[in-house]
DNA sequence: CATGCGTGGAG
DNA sequence: TCTCCAAGCAT
């Protein structure tokens, strides 16, 4: 196993460089994400927070807006609240010990395993996705993985095989392993240096294990979005509240369409409710699908100008008039973010065409 | 113990 | 277009 990785190896952010810091950012950036998409995010993090003492001395905003488009945002949330506990209850330093480090909002059991293992030689088995698919072929386990119990099994059988050498490298091997050889579909099972003990292998099963019970269906929605604008150009957006979904994110307000509504009639509603202020729809400025990691959405947006009353932070943290220019500067969601790239390209368009 | 949380790429 | 899934955690 540990052969196979030496050769086998992929280029990775913390490899090689033992920080603690750097790992801990690493492994709870690419929780549920993949390590193309993490890695861009993980260099602009580490050259903006270069330490704990930067990361626990920044606002939320900042942390957000380097997070920006990496999506679970409570993991930037929590990671930057934990910073400020390693810098002033830990010494900066993070902790080399699991009751310590299971201390720290974000940190469960695989970010646990994979720091100690990883940063401090320590005798931790990591379980996630890969490891999962890897063990339970090569024991032929054929219970529900989405199972609590099925994973507790797991967690039992790594760490019955956790070795005492180099536990950060086996953990890293199995990973690397279910992610390039014991793949979801198409394992390249000939390419494999745990072929001749594995059951689903020999019983020809890779196709059967993992079992996975069927995901639910992910319902989908019209939402409303409002886009005011006034007279000098600047437009409401809102900050959304700190637990809820894509929290200390900024958004333009607007919510779910009900029956025998239009989407204008959802607008003009949802800001009233949100803001207390009657709006009026000016024109549609777009129209695009989104998919959360629960329900999907068709987002329409429009543009509106505010008849009666003044806008306050009903449904949010607070709500602030600022410039098209200023839209970038703020995090923003997905979604919203193709919304603001919009007005980006429109507004600069006009001032290209004034000169 | 089950469910809510983002996003982008692959098939 | 659609579904699945990826180095999980908090509640």
């Amino acid at each position: 196993m540990l052969a196979w990785y030496d050769n086998n190896k992929r280029e990775m952010p913390w490899r090689d460089c033992g920080d603690p810091y750097k790992i801990w950012i690493s492994e709870i950036m690419l929780q549920q994400t993949r390590v193309d998409q993490a890695t861009p995010y993980f260099h602009r993090f580490m050259e903006r927070f270069p330490t704990v003492e930067s990361l626990a001395k920044a606002d939320q905003q900042e942390v957000l807006k380097v997070w920006e488009g990496l999506g679970y945002y409570s993991r930037a949330r929590h990671l930057h609240d934990a910073s400020k506990l390693v810098a002033e209850e830990f010494d900066g330093t993070v902790p080399d010990n699991w009751d310590d480090i299971t201390e720290l909002k974000g940190v469960g059991p695989y970010t646990a395993s994979a720091i100690l293992s990883i940063a401090y030689q320590k005798q931790h088995a990591v379980v996630d996705g890969n490891v999962i698919r890897v063990l339970s072929r090569y024991l032929g386990i054929e219970n529900d993985v989405r199972k609590t119990a099925t994973k507790n099994a797991i967690q039992e059988a790594a760490d019955e095989r956790i070795p005492e050498e180099r536990p950060g490298d086996f953990n890293q091997a199995v990973m690397e392993l279910g992610a390039t050889i014991c793949t979801p579909s198409n394992p390249d099972c000939e390419g494999c240096p745990l072929q001749a003990g594995c059951v689903a292998y020999k019983k020809v099963k890779t196709e059967e294990i993992p079992y996975k019970s069927p995901a639910k269906k992910r319902p989908h929605h019209q939402i409303g979005v409002g886009i005011i604008m006034n007279e000098d150009e600047e437009v409401l957006i809102a900050l959304r509240p700190e637990d809820a979904m894509l929290g200390g994110m900024w958004e333009f307000p607007g919510g779910k369409q009900e029956e025998d509504e239009d989407m204008e009639e959802t607008v003009a509603r949802e800001l009233n409710e949100e803001l207390g202020v009657e709006v009026a729809i000016t024109k549609p400025f777009m129209k695009l699908d989104h998919a959360y990691s629960h329900f999907k959405i068709t987002m329409h947006a429009y543009l509106c100008e505010l008849e009666n009353g003044t806008p306050s932070p009903n449904t949010s943290q607070e709500v602030r008039w600022i410039s098209i220019d200023e839209l970038e500067d703020y995090p923003f969601p997905k979604a919203n973010r193709k919304l603001t790239k919009k007005l980006m390209n429109i507004d600069k368009g006009q001032q290209e065409l004034e000169i």
